[in-house]
DNA sequence: CCCACTATTTATAATGG
DNA sequence: TCCATTATAAATAGTGG
């Protein structure tokens, strides 16, 4: 007998559906482990967040993140009593987006050559770059004991109910 | 003939791999596309971040996401000259990290029945979760007109390349 | 990097527990 | 939410341009 249209995998049109727990979870799990294989492979780290709208099912935090970021603010306090280094951010992702920032505003300088940088601000600049990418690899080292059974790579995920608390 | 072993896909092991530029493109991209499906089934907005360690072959930054961050500079300044209210975060990841930490401390203070929150102290906090929701809202809004020909999710991806700057 | 093609693997929708 | 099964859809490794 033909069992097509009756089970198995059907196409989904990519627009805004509701009450799809199930097939939504499988999605998120998908989107975490691709994420993995993609970390796995490249060697890159990687991180995602998901805001979530209204007052949907739930709102979910992967413990993951929160070690990350326990561990960011433990180093931050060592980091800046022993180094006296400038270890103003707050938070992992926005350390590494401002590290981005300085990164391309450094890069926009060297390639204008009407302008040639001092050695002071150089070295300013490289020694900032030097504190956060140690930071980051004392993180990494540090969370990798904590993560039993896998190599660690920086898959983290938050998610938010922006809706929940002010209805 | 038989075609197996010949050509088509392959199973590869989830390990380290390198200079496989085309195999990483083709799985940034399906990473891509697996977070726009999976924001556009749920509603939920999804934003990502991958961390290149070191001097790899090129680091990526989509526009979108450098859109997302100038547009919520731009609006940090008219909320605080217009409300006065408290929008001290430059970046959206850490602003959303710091409206989840919230969110949670407040749930931790509301399942505490020995301490009771004061009225003032529950406005304060209200207050500064509707700042942020409808910050959020105008980003989302005015990004919606900037993005051509498809409905606008917060599909958000950087990428660094951390060891760059300092060799 | 892009595109296109093919063969295969992987993800997942539907369903039931 | 989890697990399992099945059939199909989608992703992608290998290759060449």
């Amino acid at each position: 007998m033909d069992k097509r249209g009756e089970k198995g995998r059907q196409k989904i049109e990519m627009k805004l559906i509701e009450y799809r727990t199930v097939a939504f979870s499988k999605r998120k799990n998908g989107l975490g482990k691709k994420a993995k294989e993609y970390s796995n492979l490249t060697g890159e780290d990687v991180g995602f967040i998901l805001f979530k709208q209204a007052g949907k099912q739930h709102s979910y935090v992967s413990p993951c993140i929160e070690k990350v970021i326990d561990k960011f603010h433990e180093l931050k306090k060592n980091d800046s009593l022993q180094n006296h280094t400038d270890m103003s951010k707050t938070n992992v992702f926005e350390a590494f987006e401002d590290l981005r920032k300085e990164v391309q505003a450094f890069k926009e300088k060297c390639l204008d050559s009407k302008m040639s940088i001092d050695k002071h601000t150089l070295e300013n600049r490289l020694k900032k770059f030097e504190a956060y990418k140690s930071r980051l690899d004392k993180i990494k080292k540090e969370i990798k004991g904590d993560v039993p059974g896998e190599q660690f790579k920086f898959i983290s995920e938050v998610a938010l109910d922006l809706e929940e608390m002010s209805s």
